[in-house]
DNA sequence: TCTGGGGTCCTAGGACCC
DNA sequence: TCTGGGGTCCTAGGACCC
């Protein structure tokens, strides 16, 4: 048995979480930049206001029904999901976090009677403690695991927890069940899906795992068996290291000056290999990318990308940088307007597996790998930025983030006002 | 005026090996 | 005239997830 918890409107209930005054008024929660709508309360769905819409279209109705708007506050959102994903772990150690907002839980061999009174505990106990909403879904495999999630979400009656165990009932649900609700099954396969007049999940369920196969490949076979009850997607308990890691971001206005994309690229390539530091290991490749502004329909457009490979690995802030903003010097074209830019670190190995280059001086290597502790502890003391290389410049390009709530949790700056 | 960020897996086809 | 067989690795692109 697999359970799936999810916080319901997980953003908005954070901000919720220490500003009572929002609850029962639509809230939503704004993308870097304020630009799109990334979580919604209920109060906002109601209104119609759609997952990823820009803010700006929407200020008549914004007004009109007094919509709470905040910028994404993620160090209070993820110390929050690290508090719930805590509490789950207290429940069941097999866990998987898939995502900030949810889990997968690993209920083999608990019994059905039991599963039914842990699963409301669960649920009630977070609520309780932490003071965040969960919905959670119990069932044979992952991805009906997610279907029963969304029952549990959809219908109120169930107070957040639903188990989908026998037979009938899970064929009961997947009758109604939309196929682009089905986990694997995103724009393009429901599109297709839908012109073969599938429409629910256990149209999907129907079809040959042949002809499966032959539309969706490997994954969509999987989702086929998951759904017609056969486990074969496992639950992923330990912590993988990342294959590739990214840092980008959007300018808050167009950058046309080469020193100033040069410090959001540094800036971006020290934030990835602190990433990679955490995680240690070390790449050999580095991509720089940077674009103009695609919904600016009459400016030029210009995207680029620019491969560096190092001569062995590193996990050195200075090296990665450096080599970032070499690259971006090929990519870069005086006379566009630049809105955004990012650092992608591959060809990721664990440190320890690695074996030094023969053209690599080992003391220089040691020293760096030094002054990098000394910085990320400083950084995870002090506060993100508190030391950073020259060549992320002292002005950086600051995000337009101008409904921040505080960091209720994670801010130095409120511990030391609580001192005062 | 204003439009997010960070990942994964799979497949087909080409290059290359012996 | 006729031109093998079996493999691996890499890459780009397309799908998906939150």
């Amino acid at each position: 048995m697999f359970g799936l918890t999810d916080c319901n409107n997980f953003y908005v209930s954070c901000e919720r979480l220490f500003n009572p005054s929002l609850e029962g008024r639509p809230v939503v929660v704004l993308s870097n930049n304020d630009g799109c709508v990334i979580s919604r309360s209920n109060e906002a769905k109601a209104l119609g206001i759609g997952m990823g819409e820009p803010i700006f279209k929407m200020k008549e109705i914004v007004s009109r029904e007094r919509i709470a708007c905040f910028s994404a506050n993620f160090s209070l959102y993820g110390d929050l999901s690290a508090r719930v994903m805590d509490k789950l772990r207290s429940y069941s150690p097999g866990i998987e976090i898939y995502s900030i907002d949810e889990a997968f839980l690993d209920l083999s061999g608990v019994p059905e009677k039991e599963i039914k009174s842990l699963g409301p505990e669960i649920v009630r106990r977070i609520k309780k403690d932490i003071g965040i909403p969960v919905s959670l879904g119990v069932s044979h495999t992952k991805t009906l695991a997610k279907v029963s999630t969304r029952l549990s979400k959809k219908y109120p009656a169930t107070k957040g927890f639903c188990f989908m165990q026998k037979k009938e009932d899970i064929a009961r649900v997947l009758v109604k069940f939309p196929v682009d609700d089905i986990w694997g099954v995103g724009r393009a396969y429901s599109k297709m899906l839908k012109s073969y007049g599938i429409m629910t999940a256990m149209d999907f369920t129907k079809k040959s795992p042949e002809w499966v196969k032959s539309k969706m490949g490997v994954p969509g076979v999987k989702s086929w068996r998951e759904l017609n009850g056969e486990a074969c997607i496992r639950l992923e308990d330990r912590v993988l290291d990342k294959k590739q890691i990214c840092t980008s971001r959007s300018f808050s206005r167009d950058l046309y000056d080469f020193e100033e994309i040069c410090k959001a690229v540094a800036t971006f390539a020290a934030s990835s290999a602190e990433k990679l530091r955490q995680q240690r290991g070390g790449c050999k490749e580095i991509i720089v990318f940077i674009l103009t502004n695609p919904f600016k329909d009459n400016a030029k457009q210009h995207y680029q990308s620019a491969v560096v490979t190092l001569v062995s690995h590193s996990d050195s802030t200075f090296t990665i940088a450096g080599a970032a903003c070499n690259a971006l010097r090929d990519i870069f074209r005086q006379g566009h307007g630049y809105k955004k830019a990012g650092v992608i670190l591959s060809d990721i190995s664990r440190k320890s597996d690695l074996t030094m280059s023969l053209f690599e001086d080992p003391l220089q290597a040691e020293k760096e790998s030094s002054v990098m502790s000394v910085m990320d502890e400083i950084n995870s003391r002090y506060g993100r930025h508190s030391i950073y290389t020259a060549a992320a410049g002292v002005e950086r390009i600051q995000s337009n983030q101008n409904l921040l709530s505080k960091r209720y949790t994670t801010s130095w700056d409120d511990i030391i006002e609580v001192k005062v």
